[in-house]
DNA sequence: ATCTCCTATTTGGTATACAATAATTTTTGA
DNA sequence: TCAAAAATTATTGTATACCAAATAGGAGAT
């Protein structure tokens, strides 16, 4: 099981999925809406048929749902959905950066370079935050797959999804912005000092903090849109 | 999100998931085995479209993979990939254990009830081992809806899956089998007494000896098909 | 106003056709 | 003989057309 994925490459289909999921994610099509299978294949220059399997995969992975003879609509997210998900992420991150810790197969100079270039950019004057976003979700990953336990990253990328997208370093105060990145430098260390414990605590510290500076923008964000 | 989840009652592509999933977890498909379109269109009675919507949920579910022009098929699973599920479940069950504990919503009466009814056809002269591994799920489950956490059930469900469906009680000593019991019975206790850590413990414990009994025979059961 | 019936819309499913791709077999050429 | 090339075959991926069933919404009747 555990390495090949094969993440179907099948053009249309695929397309089709990453249009919509787009959409969704950029708010484009917002939470509640109908995901019509016959106006999106016309929006997207194709048949109903890989529309059809779109939907499905949305549905599969908790974004959409499925109503029997209705039809598909985007799932909308309650704050306590949020914390359902911070408290599941916290469980399964922690317990990854422990296993990573003591792996001697993580790398820690890998690690160390996207937490000291998170760094850089978060300390400029004009942060690039899409950047800053992709390499942060890239150590992450990263901490996941050292856990050893190749399930780890999949479930993990199964919950959080999606509905936190939208929820930015660009939302940060530059202090949440710079105790973020003091903790995965911090984290780094914990891992070279092969500190189960430690890693464990860091990253806990490190995801209730962002949790906590997200909760005061998601009120304001149900608000104003 | 929470609550509604709408289990897609669509008849035929609903029928061709069970049916298929059913000769898997069945071992009538083997894993590595392809699962050809049209022959399980034909044999299922049905056309291709709901046999592929079917492939996609179980490519989706992790039960098969897909690969891009070539077809789906069976998954294959390693004794490393059984000790990754318990670890997941492991840390998922007893935080939810954990947390159904202090939760004034837990159904105490309806566990005690289970636990109670499970000990009695274990100890029958011939246990109705399907009786009890129904109850067993119900018992499981209801702990994790308990928790308060709704996704909890759900991405658990996604992992411990079908790779485990054939590992019953059937293969238990009697003396697992009675350990196995008493774990119930002293996890309803736990939650009587409100204590997350005892109820944690337990579970842990619990998972930690029905693994350890599994781990026997799974290298036989490689060994004898 | 409420209930019933009708109609429009949309899904869920079938059937069929066909291009693209991968595997297999056959043929070719040295 | 045997490896490379070419042809064949099998299967997926997509499109298209069509139809039954279900739902929503509105017209009309009570």
């Amino acid at each position: 099981m555990s390495a090949r994925q094969e993440s179907m490459a099948s053009l249309t289909t695929d397309v089709a999925y990453q249009a919509i999921r787009g959409k969704i994610l950029s708010g484009e099509i917002k939470g509640g809406e109908w995901l019509r299978e016959a106006e999106l294949a016309v929006q997207l220059g194709v048949s109903r048929t890989p529309v059809r399997e779109a939907l499905g995969r949305l549905v599969a992975d908790g974004l959409a749902f499925h109503e029997p003879n209705r039809g598909v609509r985007v799932g909308e997210w309650t704050i306590g959905d949020f914390n359902e998900i911070y408290d599941l992420r916290l469980l399964l991150e922690s317990y990854g950066a422990s296993m990573a810790a003591t792996n001697p197969e993580t790398d820690v100079v890998l690690l160390r370079k996207l937490a000291d270039e998170m760094t850089n950019i978060a300390e400029s004057d004009s942060p690039q935050y899409a950047h800053l976003t992709d390499l942060n979700n890239t150590f992450h990953h990263a901490i996941l797959t050292f856990s050893g336990n190749s399930k780890l990253a999949t479930i993990l990328a199964s919950i959080v999804q999606v509905p936190l997208v939208r929820l930015t370093f660009a939302r940060y105060t530059r202090a949440e912005l710079l105790r973020s990145m003091n903790h995965h430098r911090e984290m780094v260390d914990a891992f070279e000092a092969r500190d189960a414990k430690w890693a464990e605590a860091v990253m806990r510290s490190h995801l209730r903090s962002g949790w906590s500076a997200m909760q005061g923008f998601i009120s304001v964000q149900h608000l104003d849109e």
